[in-house]
RNA sequence: GGCGGCGUAGCUCAGCGGUAGAGCAGGGGAAUCAUAAUCCCUUGGUCGGUGGUUCAAAUCCGCCCGCCGCUACCA
């Protein structure tokens, strides 16, 4: 039976436009499960919109819509986005669905059935012009005596009914989780952080508002609608079918890894399984997240006016060369930097010069030399074996570095094979054979073509219409790409196609 | 303030107890199949500072300096 293995994006809160911090967190999880899928498993890839809470409905009434009119609007917005960027989702949620509300109703009643949620009252300084919370120590008082918040408004002591979640009561059981399992929270400094942050005592959390009502309704409390971090978590179960245990989907639940910034880790860390264990659900394995890119140097901002729109880099760079280097560029966990100097580098030197021309004067070999028809192997010398070795491991390598989430390394591991390649190529010059021993020139041609068609394959889920193209220049057949496929060698004597270029140079326009 | 991390070649970083490494950038050479793309060689660092442990420290420990992260409900 074929294992599945369920991958999640966060769901995108709708009270703004998609930026490249969406893109980048929905690539990177992409990129797992296509990978996941061509080595065998039974990929579920999860992707949405976050549409409740106050915020929404503030967003909406400044754009003068109907709170329902403005979140399908931009909820399609991001899904738009995720087409556009080639994020391969099965299934795309929205929160404001009828199955998600099902699904929240039915996680509350659970745990309200074990004992974990309590009425109480949630009071502390308000500040109604921010619509926020503040806690005392963030406030300054004015001479007159008047508290203000950082903003400089006014706040005052509110005092509401709220329901609690009982989070106190999960310290050890949460801290034995990230004990024996240390996979839990990625990277580890995150870990640390997480731990530390548990240690530190954990308060109840208030789970209800009555403030607003643009939320899913507490069950049988009229006037309570549920705190938007449980009613957006729950999104990872619903998709799966729940409550319905017998739902075609239920069986990919627990998740395998949850793709988060580095700014949910606690929602998903701390109070997410904190939730399922109260509602006596199995746990997500793994809770993997990412740093920011800082652009040209600068923090990205609206205020700034450096947002970058990823559809508009794709435009500029090409799709597969701004996944491959968002993946590439920088470690998955840390900050790092994007500047058109940089972009332009990635797809010059390591896609066009690199694996480009490799592939492109290996192929062009064959159809001048070879008429077009794929050579066959012969006796392997010692420089073709190094060479097949290296790329017949690569498949492992990269399989632990996606597993991993350290996808730079797991590229890095390829480019060696490919700058091994293209030392291979230049000491055995099988141009320069063709006129002393064409034999010899076409077992060296297909030691590089096969030693393409392993980096080509293992690269489809990172650059899935590149990579296309250049499998199809290889001769390897459309339903011949996954992993598996790589054990059963290319037909011999096949016509292969003419060679044209995958990765061009990237040339500044003339301004 | 507390807890944690980082500071290694011009740039981005790896190494984390045994005579300093990679990629890019710079310099020289080879080749000419290829997207003027490739290959080979090479310049370059007292591994933030300072004490200590050790036969041996970038690597372990102390202190100092400089950056950064976390330190709860409002994404």
């Amino acid at each position: 039976m074929t294992q599945s293995f369920y991958i999640t994006t966060p769901i995108y809160y709708v009270n703004g436009a998609p930026h490249i911090g969406h893109a980048y967190t929905s690539i990177a999880a992409d990129v797992m499960a296509r990978f996941k899928r061509l080595d065998g498993y039974d990929v579920f890839f999860l992707t949405g919109t976050d549409e409740h809470g106050q915020k929404v409905e503030k967003a909406a009434r400044d754009a003068g819509l109907d709170t329902q009119a403005f979140t399908d609007r931009i909820s399609a917005d991001f899904k738009a986005m995720a087409d556009a960027m080639g994020v391969s989702y099965d299934d795309f949620i929205r929160t404001t669905e009828d199955r998600h509300k099902a699904s929240c109703a039915e996680l509350w009643r659970r745990i309200e059935r074990n004992g974990d949620i309590y009425l109480g009252h949630y009071e502390g300084w308000y500040a109604v012009r921010d619509e926020a919370f503040y806690d005392e120590s963030e406030l300054t008082t004015r001479p007159d005596g008047t508290r203000v918040a950082p903003s400089g408004a006014p706040v005052e002591w509110v005092r509401e009914p709220s329901y609690f979640f009982r989070l106190s009561a999960f310290q050890d059981r949460l801290l034995t989780l990230y004990e024996e399992n240390p996979e839990f929270v990625a990277p580890s400094s995150r870990r640390n952080e997480v731990t530390s942050f548990v240690k530190g005592g954990l308060l109840d959390l208030s789970i209800s508002r009555t403030t607003f009502n643009w939320g899913i309704p507490v069950p049988d409390a009229p006037g309570h609608v549920m705190y938007v971090w449980l009613d957006a978590l729950t999104n990872y179960i619903t998709a799966c079918g729940f409550p319905d245990e017998n739902a075609p989907r239920w069986h990919y639940w627990p998740a395998d890894v949850h793709f988060v910034g580095k700014d949910i880790i606690r929602f998903h860390a701390v109070y997410w399984p904190a939730f399922l264990m109260a509602a006596g659900l199995p746990l997500p394995k793994r809770v993997s997240s990412h740093g920011w890119w800082v652009v040209e140097g600068e923090k990205m901002s609206k205020s700034l006016g450096n947002v970058i729109e990823p559809r508009k880099l794709a435009e500029t760079y090409g799709l597969d060369q701004i996944r491959y280097f968002l993946l590439r560029e920088k470690p998955f966990g840390t900050d790092g930097s994007m500047s058109h100097p940089a972009i332009v580098s990635r797809i010059n030197v390591e896609l066009a010069n690199d694996l480009g021309n490799l592939a492109q004067r290996s192929l062009s070999l064959i159809a001048r030399n070879c008429g077009g028809i794929l050579p066959a192997r012969g006796p392997a010398t010692e420089d073709d074996t190094a060479l097949l070795t290296a790329a017949g491991a690569l498949l492992d390598l990269v399989r632990v570095n996606i597993d991993r989430q350290t996808f730079h390394e797991g590229l890095e591991e390829i480019w060696k094979v490919i700058r091994a390649a293209n030392g291979y190529i230049d000491r055995q010059a099988p141009w320069a054979l063709n006129k002393t021993d064409k034999t010899r020139m076409g077992e060296v041609l297909r030691v590089l073509v096969d030693t393409i068609r392993v980096v080509a394959t293992l690269l489809q889920p990172v650059m899935p219409s590149s990579m296309a193209r250049m499998l199809d220049q290889l001769g390897v057949s459309a339903d011949a790409r996954t992993f598996a496929a790589l054990e059963t060698p290319l037909t011999d004597g096949q016509t292969l196609p003419p060679p044209q270029g995958v990765f061009p140079r990237y040339v500044e326009p003339v301004a």
